[in-house]
DNA sequence: TGCTCGATGTGACCGACGGTTACATTGCGC
DNA sequence: GCGCAATGTAACCGTCGGTCACATCGAGCA
């Protein structure tokens, strides 16, 4: 539908949002390595050059989309963590965050990959920030102390690290997929004694 | 003196080598997106056709890279693990395991980078396990309990997790430098009583 | 010694890429 | 309904990964 073939106006009208779901169809489904300005414009039936429009650069194509990907995927970890018992929260978000990453790793992938996006974006920050605040938050009862301290860096970083790894493929490799979902939840289990009684 | 000014013999001799060295300096210097071959070639003094000769791929070179680093990295593991007290065996090894991610960032993302490489390779699997082994016999006291449980996941996502998001740059935007050392240990000491009463 | 043949390196070529530029088309505000 | 800014186009550039026909080498054999 968004084929060259079927554009009747000069003007795209909603380019942008058209581009990046190009950008996610195509990281889902061949990697993104493979994404390329000139295939995204064309399956939007544009020229590529029209793309420069609208981004500066195909580092701004894809900070856009890591972006887009980001505000996504702290939401859906923020439903989750309402739903959760006033004592889960944490591990709410552990699984979601991790359940993300494994529905969707291409987006998931571009989120940090600071080498191939804008890292110093004000946007891509912002939603990076609201990203962490979802694990903290569910790290340690919603305390503000800011300085990052060791607990909730071992429940970012233990979460981050399943995600990464199963993103990765490591994981799926050394153990069955009907044991995962049960494995990761044990796992994260086990650091509620640590994150728990929080000074 | 790899130029290609320098060069007398008609046939390079270590070509394999040269070339992953440079992929080497230009990941470091420059990150993973900006290796070419025809750079690399150049730089060796040889012509950017003489490297397909050796590797069927850019693909395959980039395989050799993360292979060599990936040993390199389990080297350095294995020195730190031998030399510390019997207790804190998993502690030196994910010290070291991070401490190898924040000296050498480039080697260490092509490692995981499996999008860009070929994740089939016998050899690559071969040195990935040797990676993951070293972690394992830090984790939990060298058993040898092949399937992955939730302690040495833990462990391993920790770790991995840590070393990440410090290649990333999400954890030196959090915490100053003076203090990452002992923040990381500390965090890495919390999983003792977890690891250690090993089943 | 001198020849041959496999291994290694070369240069020209290909299509696709990201990016730029001069130009065409459109629709909104006056 | 006119003019101008926003948007899209086509042709072009240098570079990339990859291929191919050909050149050059060195080890082993006569």
């Amino acid at each position: 539908m968004n084929d060259q073939t079927s554009r009747r106006t000069y003007h795209h009208g909603a380019l942008v949002e058209a581009v990046l779901d190009e950008v996610e169809r195509i990281v889902e489904d061949d990697g993104l390595e493979t994404v390329s300005l000139r295939a995204c414009a064309k399956r939007v039936g544009v020229s590529h050059s029209a793309l420069f429009r609208h981004f500066s650069d195909k580092r701004h194509v894809l900070t856009a989309f890591a972006i887009r990907s980001a505000h996504r995927m702290a939401h859906a970890i923020e439903q989750k963590v309402a739903k959760a018992e006033p004592g889960e929260k944490f591990l709410a978000a552990g699984l979601a965050y991790i359940d993300y990453a494994m529905r969707n790793p291409g987006p998931f992938r571009v989120v940090f990959r600071e080498d191939v996006i804008e890292p110093t974006d004000l946007d891509y920050r912002q939603a990076m920030d609201k990203l962490g605040a979802c694990l903290a938050i569910g790290g340690h009862g919603g305390g503000n102390d800011l300085s990052l301290g060791p607990k909730a860096l071992l429940a970012w970083a233990s979460v981050h690290g399943i995600a990464t790894l199963h993103v990765d493929g490591s994981l799926s490799r050394d153990v069955s997929e009907d044991r995962l979902e049960s494995l990761i939840e044990e796992t994260l289990r086990q650091l509620s004694p640590i994150l728990k009684p929080s000074a």
